[in-house]
DNA sequence: TTCATTTCTTAAACCAGCTTAATTTTTTAT
DNA sequence: ATAAAAAATTAAGCTGGTTTAAGAAATGAA
């Protein structure tokens, strides 16, 4: 049951076959088709989403009407407007799935109670966080140093598996590059 | 002793006198003058810093020796290369003080220690770092829908008290923005 | 107060990446 | 299978922001 959540959780803390069921009992499994939504404009993000398997996309539509797509998450993957999350603010995102997908989602009242009951997800949650926050300095750093054109480059290199799931006009998207400058570089590397 | 130290944490846990002055036992405080080093290129980020005083900024420097500002930090907030601190590599960064400060730190071995003794922290650092992404998804938003005009003019508006004290080229290249660029707009607004 | 250093400004030439618009290819649903 | 919709390509013209190069103003140290 959920072997993708509980072998995560276990890379970062110990965790016993109680707490696990425990943990579990936390818990609300979703199955979704392709371009169902977790989130729309407007609501508040109740709930943290894990992909068990599958991919999400989270979005915004811009004042040109595009949809701007700002994270991309597959398996093992949490993704959450954590503003709205915290806060309990109106989200300006969309969550949508790109594939059909199972997604275990935690909403905000449950995961206090689950913090509270479980220590060692607190814990979890810290090192996730800190983790995460270390990724998104990363990331910055490299749209600092590199043009769109290396950016490009680097995360085709970086993350064939993406590439090869999604589709080149929402990788587009996410680097803030037109679908048509993507189809460009595409045409320069051959 | 510490008084932003304390009143930051117990924002968000609840810390009777005794744990505080446990605590306490974690942190080592520093003095520093105007423009101290606490981490330099290729060093490991051994601690996270907590700004009790004064003013940081963490940058890097890019293949034409720019030196490309990524972040500030400023009274309560905390300072970290998190890659870097929880994986132990080599840091890319530098981290200095823009004015004389007072800095608590603590290292990495005692970071572990603390937040097994007080899982109060445990719970601190989860939200500060859930903030922490918060904040840096909110900030890359902002990227994603703003002309790098729209980006400088907000952020004047948003954080005065930063523009007057950080000098004018470290907020253009924390944005991204050439400083003869900055000047212009800057006197498009008078 | 003065000098040296740091910071800020001005202006012209330039270009990476966008916009617009039309066409072709691929995918999805029935 | 087939039609409709979605995704990718091509190409020309344009612009927001950079680069380069000097000079002016502000600041800190002695």
């Amino acid at each position: 049951m959920y072997p993708n959540f509980i072998s995560h959780i276990r890379k970062y803390v110990k965790l016993d076959d109680h707490s696990v069921a425990r943990l579990i009992q936390y818990i609300s499994p979703l199955k979704l088709k392709r371009k169902e939504f977790l989130l729309k404009e407007g609501q508040i993000c109740q709930s943290i989403y894990f992909v068990e398997k599958g991919c999400l996309r989270m979005f915004f539509i811009d004042d040109k009407l595009n949809e701007q797509i700002t994270q991309f998450a597959l398996e093992n993957w949490w993704m959450a407007d954590h503003f709205s999350f915290l806060d309990n603010k109106p989200s300006p995102y969309l969550i949508q799935t790109i594939e059909k997908s199972e997604i275990l989602a935690i909403n905000k009242t449950l995961f206090e109670e689950m913090l509270r009951e479980l220590p060692q997800m607190e814990r979890y949650f810290r090192i996730i966080m800190q983790r995460a926050v270390a990724a998104s300095q990363l990331r910055n750093k490299f749209t600092y140093e590199m043009s769109k054109e290396e950016f490009y480059q680097h995360f085709n290199t970086s993350f064939p598996e993406f590439v090869q799931r999604v589709p080149q006009y929402m990788i587009a998207s996410y680097l803030g590059l037109t679908p048509q400058y993507v189809s460009e570089l595409r045409k320069k590397k051959l």
